[in-house]
DNA sequence: CGGAATCCTTGGGGATACTG
DNA sequence: CAGTATCCCCAAGGATTCCG
């Protein structure tokens, strides 16, 4: 099921992680554990559009590709605690960058408006 | 249809820029324009598992919001430039760093298999 | 060359209800 | 509290064909 890229686009490190974060909350999901770290009910209370199954998946996901990292604490009531894995910490000079360039973006937009 | 955003994912700026940047083949699209002007069938060439239509959609998407220039040229035959606008060089930066997280993920990825 | 138009499929994500 | 389990839907994206 892999795509096989012809020479030009296989040298595009960005083709490569799109996946990893291209879920439609998994950046907003990084950019709260890079504060904290966080139940999933405290999440789920920052992210009240998400519904708690997509949330779980997500999170899963995430876990999956290794930039999450699920705690679970057993006891009454359960605990789960997420936070970030080394190499999703490391993801945070991204959300940086990004979020300085939406600044502008959203600066900019005002102006055509 | 505008989602309400409570106060906490409201100041997330990751959110809000999102959709500019969700787009499948988006990043890739804006990495092969950061290197240099491209006509639609260079980038074709780059790109040649995703098809003509949806190039051209992606490419419609990235020019709405801003970040690709569509230069025409009445030739014959005629022939099409797709440039970066100013914010859309902006957002170079923001390719680095996931290029840069990239390789540190491959490179542990590597280890991990 | 650089698309437009059409059709079709898939899976990401939403809603709702239930559980250890 | 922290999820599962379903069901469902639509829009993103793929395939194909036609056009100035």
């Amino acid at each position: 099921m892999e795509v096989i890229y012809d020479d030009d686009i296989e040298r595009c490190p960005v083709a490569k992680v799109q996946k990893v974060i291209r879920g439609k909350w998994s950046m907003v999901i990084i950019y709260f554990l890079s504060r904290e770290t966080l139940q999933f009910s405290q999440l789920k209370r920052k992210m009240p559009q998400v519904t708690e199954a997509n949330l779980t998946k997500e999170l899963r996901m995430l876990e999956q590709y290794g930039l999450v990292h699920r705690e679970i604490y057993r006891e009454v009531p359960p605990r789960v605690e997420y936070s970030l894995t080394e190499i999703g910490q490391k993801f945070i000079p991204v959300l940086e960058a990004l979020e300085h360039w939406a600044l502008e973006y959203e600066h900019q937009e005002q102006l055509s408006q």
